[in-house]
DNA sequence: TATAGTTGTCTATATCAATAGACAAGTCAT
DNA sequence: ATGACTTGTCTATTGATATAGACAACTATA
């Protein structure tokens, strides 16, 4: 984020329905991730934070509460307060997007865990998009994506029941969309097509993607196809803005 | 968006920093953006929204006043409070992405308008992304783009000032980067790179978008680079996440 | 060992956010 | 006209948010 290069006087408003801590922390999120407090480092002391964003003391106080219970942060008394995170990881999305290679290099550990998964009649919306008859039996996992041990995105995906029988169980034992689709038949497939937005995070993004409340999460939404244009998957995932930046490649 | 499938009971937080009436007020343009609330329609009544949400009927009072003030809403006393505003503009983000062909369709009239402009020194990260050297003059361009006359995104973008002296007049005259810059002999340009982000809006996207206060504003840096790799744009863009939804096409 | 600079804690006060209940005012169908 | 249903307004109370000031506790360094 060019937060630095951009960021002009205002920044920070009141009366908004967003308390002045919460958009504090979220602009210290941004420092970190843009590169304006450094890993490692002390931050500004809470005086001189408090001065740039024309808040009081206290209510500084209460944003770097919040993150260092979310654990970017942590303060020690009479030395300051010091950035623990990383920046934010950087997600590629394309006609060959995959989970597991696309973060290669930026973590060592990744994989995706199934947390749920049912049978269940298809919608209008999902019946059209995965090119089935309306109410006819689809798939739906719960899963999320996870890398060196937090999560980083979290997806409901649909496949058609009948073609797709027992993926479920694959999905578990491989830990990959891709491993699974293989034990189909299905070598090689294709984003279609990605619709995306965002929002503020629910009670279940919450949960599931470990966020604090008021937090921020990317949406997509997205079709797989064969390659030969045939509609296989059906997903909708969810990111935390504070730690994921989608990448688009071009192509390929 | 797939609202009304994914949603589950919760879906409401509090103490989070994010006040109840405005992660209501999200959630009511979220129905109107899929479908939920349907357009023109009657929205249920306060009682019933105040029950669905679990809160009192005041906070939702407070919910349905921010989108009437916002434009989004009618409310009409002893009837019902009714849905004005439309769906979602979907803008496609691809390799030959340009703002006023991909919104065809969906609005009559749409325009970019030149905000302000300015010359400066490259920062590293713009010298970067258009190698050119470090502390090269560059002209930066604030503009807005709007369709039937609503701001639908807010663009910086720097240009070389070197090879691209007077670009600010051109963009004022034609309200296109695409024509502004054939003048300078550019019939044809793809973009290289785009990373997402999403944040809440600062004080400076509440104007310039018309936003209300608490509003989330998906976030793009783009390069634009010539048919033989040359770059010759580097921008940043935000856009409303409540008016707004990015399309990803897939190669061109 | 001072001293400056930092985070931590406490008290007090004012405003915003949310709940609760009651009733007025308007619309619509019977 | 009546009654059911809707939005609008008012009062009261509670807890969260934000400001203000003072001082304690800790760290680093001169």
């Amino acid at each position: 984020m060019g937060a630095k290069l951009i960021e002009r006087a205002s920044s920070i408003e009141r009366r908004n329905g967003v308390s002045l801590w919460r958009q504090i922390a979220d602009k210290i999120l941004q420092g970190i991730a843009s590169g304006d407090f450094t890993e490692n480092a002390a931050l500004p002391p809470e005086v001189a934070l408090a001065e740039r964003y024309g808040v009081n003391r206290h209510t500084v106080r209460s944003a770097i509460a919040a993150l260092v219970q979310e654990g970017v942060l942590k303060a020690e008394q009479g030395r300051g307060t010091f950035v623990l995170s990383r920046k934010r990881l950087s997600y590629p999305i394309g006609a060959r997007t995959r989970f597991s290679s696309g973060l290669q290099g930026q973590t060592t550990e990744r994989h995706i865990a199934l947390l749920s998964s049912s049978t269940e009649p298809a919608s209008r919306r999902i019946a059209e998009a995965l090119s089935i008859a309306r109410g006819s039996s689809v798939i739906r996992l719960e899963t999320r994506g996870e890398a060196d041990g937090h999560p980083v995105s979290r997806a409901t995906t649909w496949f058609d029941a009948k073609r797709f029988a027992g993926i479920e169980t694959a999905m578990a034992e491989t830990g990959s969309i891709t491993a699974s689709l293989m034990r189909f038949g299905i070598n090689d497939y294709l984003r279609r097509s990605t619709v995306l937005s965002a929002r503020h995070a629910d009670a279940d993004d919450l949960v599931d993607l470990e966020l604090q409340p008021g937090a921020i999460v990317l949406v997509t939404i997205a079709i797989n196809v064969t390659m030969d244009g045939q509609p296989i998957q059906f997903a909708e995932s969810r990111f935390p803005a504070e730690r994921v930046e989608l990448k688009l490649s071009a192509g390929d």
